[in-house]
RNA sequence: GGAGAGGUGGCCGAGUGGUUGAAGGCGCUAGUCUCGAAAACUAGUAUAGUCGUAAGGCUAUCGAGGGUUCGAAUCCCUCCCUCUCCGCCA
């Protein structure tokens, strides 16, 4: 969430920024309302309180003298009686306002360019060319069909759509890829997580799925668990509620997990072969900084993100999204896209972010400067990178007019074979 | 799942209704002492909100939330977590 004094002092700007982001501004002046009767509230019971405080020290003291008190005590009755009255508006004010602040998103960055839709993305870097042949690529659902590496029918017979099956040589390939991605990872300095699966619902609203994101997340609801749509959730809460030493930052976390996510409202869009699927394989990179750094940072991030891609001799492209097309929670984000040549489309496989304090404030992780105030810190997060897509273009790019499919170089010892089919 | 014990500041630990934001110790920071260090001694050492130009004041926080009371770390209720024993189990 924002901070609640940024927004008391750039009203404009704030609500320029939520509207920039195609959000609906009207919860800045709610907030800045409740926000006002908050504090009128706050003033008048904590006056009482303190009166109530410095009385009630006073009965002890009469007491102890054996004296009588019931007078005062008959006194502050009363007003105890108008501080729970009041602390109870204050309840019912607070709720609203912390509810309004948390439906507020995070305001882009002024480098990002102002857009409403996803056309007015730019393009700022491309990379690699289509494989040059002369016969007709194959889209990736047709070639692991007839290799027989990954079964889309039985996955859906054992769970449901979206769900496939990796068999063989395709399973193979998907835990070195796995492997590949973490060990690049952890040679950039990042510490790998293996965090749990399912989170509780202080994490979910710690990175903003809640309450924002809700309908996307499978539930389990006997134990009130979500099954992490991303291994940034429970990576990213791992410091919740903690206090970092400056000299720890930047903290560089990797992590490999399945990704669940029920794609709800998407249903008929790309969602052939592993274009689109409920469960999927991703390793994520996760970063706390300085908020001084955290523009610098992602340009990193970005790059840790884009290495990956050139290593496996993929052709791809940069996207800086338009303040329409970012996220709740980000101020500017990069995607990766790589070309899937079998079906002649780009496919999203990375989206390296910033969130400057948003996940931080509401998570409350702050580190500590040397000598000074805790402060919040900036958290980043990107793909590096999400299987299904990656292995999709993989599987296209490096396709045979016999159907067979050639692994990329870096990968044979990950795979230990160096042709599928 | 059953039975029991317990959750206090960075850490250990005292505290069962009345100056307890919280004794004492450890740790940490600064100072004194020393050629320097150690030891010893002295002082300081939470977070947040709110008012204030500031100094500073006030409020809240002893797992979380609610209740009783003039007053709660202390009594009551609910929940969470940890530990021990039993059961089950990869």
């Amino acid at each position: 969430m924002l901070d609640m004094k940024f927004i008391r002092e750039n009203r404009d700007k704030v609500i320029a920024g939520v509207t920039n982001k195609k959000e609906d501004p009207a919860f800045v002046d709610e907030v800045l309302s409740l926000d006002d009767q908050r504090r009128e509230l706050l003033q008048k019971v904590e006056q009482l309180k303190a009166k109530k405080n410095t009385v009630s020290a006073e009965v002890g003291k009469i007491k102890s003298r054996k004296e009588d008190a019931s007078a005062i005590i008959a006194e502050m009755k009363s007003v105890a009686d108008e501080i729970k009255t009041i602390d109870e508006q204050l309840g019912t004010v607070e709720a609203k306002r912390t509810d309004l602040l948390l439906q507020i998103p995070n305001i882009p960055h002024e480098s990002v360019p102002v857009g409403k839709s996803p056309a007015e993305n730019k393009v700022i870097a491309t990379h690699g060319d289509p494989p040059s042949v002369d016969f007709p690529m194959k889209p990736h659902w047709e070639l692991v069909e007839k290799l027989g590496i990954i079964d889309f029918a039985r996955g859906t017979k054992i769970t449901g759509a979206g769900f496939p099956v990796y068999i063989g040589k395709g399973a193979q390939l998907e835990r070195a890829l796995i492997n590949f991605f973490l060990d690049e990872a952890s040679a950039q300095g990042y510490t790998e997580i293996m965090p749990p699966l399912m989170v509780n619902a202080a994490s979910a609203t710690g990175t903003g799925q809640l309450p924002d994101k809700e309908d996307q997340m499978y539930v389990v609801t006997k134990d009130d668990f979500y099954l992490v749509p991303t291994a940034e959730v429970p990576v990213t809460n791992l410091y919740r509620d903690e206090i970092l030493p400056q000299k720890n930052l930047p903290v560089k976390l990797c992590a490999y997990t399945p990704c669940f996510r029920r794609e709800a409202g998407s249903y008929g869009k790309d969602v052939r072969g592993l274009n689109r699927v409920h469960q999927f394989n991703k390793v994520e990179l996760v970063k706390f900084v300085h908020p001084d750094s955290s523009y610098d940072e992602l340009e990193l991030l970005r790059g840790d993100a884009e290495r990956l891609l050139q290593k496996l001799g993929l052709q791809y492209h940069v996207l800086l999204m338009c303040t329409g097309d970012l996220g709740f929670t980000q101020t500017k984000k990069y995607d990766l896209e790589v070309f899937a040549p079998g079906q002649k489309k780009w496919l999203e496989v990375s989206s390296v972010s910033n969130f400057e304090s948003y996940q931080a404030r509401r998570m409350n992780l702050r580190f500590r400067p040397d000598g000074g105030k805790p402060e919040i810190v900036h958290t980043l997060n990107g793909s590096a990178l999400a299987l299904p897509r990656i292995v999709a273009a993989l599987l296209e790019h490096n396709q045979t007019p016999e159907g067979k499919v050639v692994v990329p170089k870096v990968l044979h010892g990950y795979t230990g074979f160096e042709l599928i089919g």
